[in-house]
DNA sequence: GTTGAGCGTT
């Protein structure tokens, strides 16, 4: 299940969320989105594990306190497809 | 060394 994870502090890292999503389930992976320029924390990650899992983490870690934050939990959106940046959209004539 | 609404790089 993938959960999206936001208002994180910029001290809190991918393994930090691992960790706090563990507890309520097995995490397959968990991601911290930083700037792909600075590579600076954007404050906001996803986290993958069991689908129950994922829905009781949400229920716990959704509103609690994390590192001083409060954090904001919820079930991530659908990234579509792959979109890589190979190629583009064609212009339709 | 900065900042604070939100949905990721493949």
């Amino acid at each position: 299940m993938n959960i999206y994870v936001a208002n994180i502090p910029w001290k809190a890292t991918e393994d930090q969320l691992k960790e706090l999503f563990s507890q309520y389930g097995e995490v397959s992976s968990a991601k911290v989105i930083m700037d792909k320029v600075t590579q600076r924390s954007r404050g906001f990650g996803f986290v993958e594990m069991s689908d129950d899992g994922g829905r009781n983490a949400i229920n716990e870690l959704n509103g609690r306190d994390f590192l001083g934050k409060n954090l904001v939990v919820n079930e991530a959106r659908p990234r579509e497809e792959r979109p890589a940046r190979s190629g583009g959209f064609r212009r339709n004539d």
